[in-house]
DNA sequence: AATGAGGGCAACCGCTCCATT
DNA sequence: GAATGGAGCGGTTGCCCTCAT
């Protein structure tokens, strides 16, 4: 961990205005943020909401450039961000993911709710790698003679997780994110499939897949209760949990939301029957942008405002199917 | 108790993409 | 169409912590 500068001793930096306008340079401050900024940071955004992050770093006053405050709010201020260490099931959806998507951080971690794609960044390169490397020297891959490009790949898949296995996981996640797809059929899809039909949590990175615009960066994002934190707002309409027993993403299932709207002013939806309405819609928009196999799909539909407090937008768009067929082709030949 | 190595993680850097002028 | 600036992303760095010796 870096020590906080002081701001009077700093290195500085020269700052442009957003459309060029040369400000005079001012000292900019680096390293650690300290809880004064990071308290001005998350009040600012909290009141103002996210905009240019030049002028939030400057309306908020810090003597930050607008990038170390993006990426300050976006690894550690958000207040939907999942703390604590990866469970067993993210991690696997993390090296399934990877085995896919590759080194594209900001896409698994749009896949990962409340995950950031430094968190996972670091997580493969500390962990996951090192686990993978010495489960391959303990039990060589039956997939050695494989004609793969990428040996890590191979790693994956032959020592830690065989596709079988992947395949469950997915199918686990879909049925608790689709409800009407059971298991058996999920795994006689193809595993391309299963993985473009993974929801995605939110739009902080920005990426060409389907995005589900929420109310992502309210307070209201994070709920606590006796078991600790639980998304509600944009994951929450999925139903169910992620992942095995409660350890993914301890998302409420559907059952559940009835009973928490009772002692959680933070649930949205008034009622079971409204959150199946919204999951149908869900699986509507889902399978449209799906079976459409458009480039770009953007909907917004009227079934999803309704469950959010002041009507707040949700939509699916940059949905660029053909990108993600070739991204995940290389998947193809593994089955 | 001291210390050195390795790991974890926050933050920076440089590049690319995209929107605007 | 070119120039410019902002945002986002992946790679890398470097500091602190933990643990073994």
């Amino acid at each position: 961990m870096r020590k906080p500068i002081g701001g009077a001793n700093e290195p500085h930096n020269s700052i442009l205005s957003t459309k060029g306008t040369a400000i005079p340079t001012m000292k900019m401050r680096k390293g650690l943020w300290s809880p004064e900024e990071d308290e001005k940071l998350m009040n600012y955004m909290i009141t103002n909401g996210q905009g240019c992050w030049s002028d939030i770093a400057r309306n908020a006053g810090l003597q930050r450039c607008g990038k170390s405050c993006r990426l300050r709010w976006i690894n550690y201020l958000r207040p939907d961000l999942k703390r604590g260490a990866f469970s067993p099931q993210e991690e696997e959806v993390i090296i399934h993911l990877h085995s896919i998507l590759g080194n594209r951080w900001s896409q698994i971690a749009a896949r990962l709710p409340g995950r950031t794609d430094n968190e996972i960044k670091n997580f493969w390169n500390s962990t996951v790698k090192k686990r993978l490397k010495k489960n391959t020297s303990n039990s060589p891959s039956p997939n050695t003679s494989h004609d793969s490009s990428s040996s890590e790949h191979r790693d994956i898949m032959g020592g830690l997780m065989p596709v079988h296995d992947s395949s469950n996981i997915m199918a686990m996640y879909m049925d608790a994110t689709r409800g009407s797809l059971s298991s058996s059929s999920l795994q006689a899809m193809n595993i391309n499939q299963m993985i473009e039909q993974l929801p995605l949590t939110s739009d902080h990175h920005g990426s060409n897949m389907p995005i589900l615009h929420g109310s992502c960066y309210g307070t209201n994002q994070v709920g606590m209760d006796g078991n600790g934190i639980n998304y509600h707002g944009c994951y929450e309409i999925f139903g169910g949990n992620l992942g095995q027993e409660d350890e993914m993403f301890n998302i409420p299932p559907l059952d559940n939301l009835t009973n928490n709207n009772n002692n959680n002013q933070d649930i949205k939806c008034e009622n079971l029957e409204d959150t199946i309405i919204m999951t149908n819609n869900m699986n509507i928009i889902m399978n449209q942008c799906y079976n459409n196999n458009k480039h770009k799909v953007q909907a917004i539909t009227e079934g999803f405002e309704n469950c959010w407090e002041g009507g707040d937008e949700l939509k699916v768009e940059e949905w660029d199917l053909e990108e993600l067929m070739r991204e995940s082709s290389i998947f193809a030949s593994l089955d």
